[in-house]
RNA sequence: GGUCUCAUGGCCGAGCGGUUAGGCUGGGCUCUGCAAAAGCUCCCACAGCGGUUCGAUUCCGCUUGAGACCUCCA
């Protein structure tokens, strides 16, 4: 298969031709949400960013295994709490297992997830459900000698693992360096180095996340579950592993020398890291307080919201730049992706009824491999949507009957269009599932009757009566050259 | 403090050593009973200062500013 597509690369820092180990088949590892908390705009950035990678390697024909972890085992809070488990502090928070909280968290993602069209992945496994496979790479990381045991936790010996490879050659730090700059926080006696990450944890007696170990009772570490499920799932090797720049360290860092400490190999091909969303220049997060959850963004109900804004708003706002790149947030912003998208959306619409004439003015070839060159680019989306915007000019000329084109061509061509913005880039048409209904339809079509009578009879007091009313009611009338079209807004 | 990014027109956001990004806004026009909508079209930016070059927004250096990571974080 030689597809031309290249990806950027976080461990080479350069884009690099994609060449899949076991072709034609993809194994790609995303890291999935942390369920004790609502999605907020954040997480929609890699689930929109993996779900193209996704789409786009099916595309080009490969069969993809898409991985994506639910971390509901908790990890090390910040030094503000004592260290207390992130989940389990809700729990006691809120009086509820820890077990329901992430069970209501994860259906509340995969709800927000799925609203914007993002395709469910192969295989979604639980951190909770791979205890077992998590305690054997820490046997293993023992039996290697990359491992120590100290009062019922165990812990990575980065220094020691750092003699015979390299850890920090994905985020480019040396270790010296952060012996001199890793914090001491409390709690952490026990490690031999500061920078030395647990892989199992000694629960304390008020830990409710627990499970039996060789080493007591405990948990697993922060970082193991990933390099655990992934292995099982795509193989001690496999070709992409994705997620959000800012878990580029310690996270992936710490996985790379977990899986290079269990199997002596490199896991992981081509990592690849989206950039955050910003809101006001900033990051937006958890922890900052300052992040707008999917659900208050679909409903319009956040304090920084001038409006609402549709699932496939905000997909096609995070496809107009590109992965790599940050991405502020802004009510402008967001309402100039709606405007662009209804437009683009409507030139679909327009192309579908496009009638073929004798012969064309217009190619398409080159508006077909300017797309490609796009994706294959490192998933350059903005680009491509600039190219699907320039030949929505065209199709609005074939509309208008200044150009032409074959019966070859349309067909070629509405493939393409609806290939680009459906297929791969997983935006869809809303339209035919909002508010209006048959018998609201039937009901429409009855007024704009009477109205278009009016108008015939140039009763024109008649005709904008009903036109005001309807406005009262909450439905729009925009007049065209081939009758009234109507929405309820 | 250390490491590393980024700085593009009113806003969002691509890109490249010499050629149009694209979207939104705004101007003009067409259509139209009016309004709206829609369509066509116009608007030529690249933080500052040096350097390399025939030529730099694009390469190099410095300055200024912003941000990310170094602690859970998408």
């Amino acid at each position: 298969m030689n597809t031309n597509l290249r990806i950027y690369n976080t461990l080479s820092r350069k884009k690099e031709d994609f060449k899949p180990i076991n072709e034609p088949f993809v194994g790609m590892y995303v890291c999935g949400p942390t369920v004790y908390g609502e999605a907020h705009l954040g997480h929609a950035r890699p689930a929109i960013t993996f779900d193209v990678v996704f789409r786009y390697l099916k595309y080009l024909g490969y069969n993809v295994r898409y991985v994506r972890n639910i971390t509901d085992v908790g990890h090390l809070s910040n030094d503000s709490d004592d260290g207390e488990d992130k989940i389990l502090k809700k729990a006691r928070l809120e009086r509820l297992e820890p077990m329901e909280i992430v069970q209501y968290y994860t259906i509340s993602y995969h709800k927000s997830i799925e609203a914007l069209n993002c395709l469910p992945p192969s295989i979604e496994p639980h951190a909770s459900g791979h205890i077992i496979e998590q305690q054997e790479m820490v046997q293993k990381l023992l039996n290697n000698g990359f491992a120590y045991e100290k009062n019922g936790s165990v812990y990575f010996d980065v220094e020691k693992y750092n003699q015979k490879h390299n850890y920090g050659k994905l985020s480019g730090r040396n270790i010296e360096e952060l012996f001199a700059n890793t914090r001491q926080l409390d709690g952490q006696s026990d490690k031999k180095n500061p920078f030395d990450f647990a892989v199992w944890k000694n629960a304390e007696p008020q830990h409710i996340q627990r499970w039996n170990s060789a080493w007591g009772e405990g948990f697993p570490g922060w970082h193991l579950e990933c390099s655990a499920m992934s292995t099982k799932y795509l193989g001690e090797v496999f070709d992409i592993h994705g997620g959000g720049m800012d878990l580029l360290f310690p996270h992936h860092e710490c996985e790379i020398a977990q899986s290079v400490g269990t199997t002596g190999k490199d896991a992981v091909k081509y990592w690849m890291h989206n950039n955050m969303i910003t809101i006001n220049g900033q990051k937006m997060g958890k922890s900052l307080g300052n992040f707008i959850t999917l659900s208050e963004l679909f409903s319009g109900k956040h304090a920084s919201l001038v409006q609402a804004y549709s699932p496939m708003t905000i997909r096609f706002f995070i496809l107009q730049a590109q992965y790599r790149s940050t991405l502020d947030f802004s009510n402008e912003a967001l309402q100039a992706s709606e405007k662009g998208l209804q437009r683009l959306l409507k030139g679909v619409k327009t192309l579908e009824t496009l009638k073929a004439s004798s012969n064309s003015t217009i190619v398409i070839d080159e508006f077909e491999q300017n797309c490609f060159e796009a994706l294959n680019d490192d998933f350059n989306t903005p680009i491509l949507i600039s190219y699907l915007f320039d030949m929505l000019t065209v199709i609005n000329k074939l509309a208008m009957g200044t150009e032409q084109i074959n019966q070859e061509q349309l067909t070629h061509l509405q493939k393409l269009y609806s290939d680009f913005i459906f297929e791969i880039m997983g935006l869809k048409d809303l339209e035919s599932d909002n508010k209006s209904s048959e018998t609201l339809n039937s009901v429409m079509n009855i007024v704009l009757e009477m109205r278009q009578k009016a108008k015939e009879n140039k009763d024109w007091a008649a005709a904008d009566l009903i036109r005001n009313q309807l406005t009262k009611a909450g439905i729009t009338i925009k007049d065209s050259k081939n009758g009234a079209e109507w929405e309820v807004f």
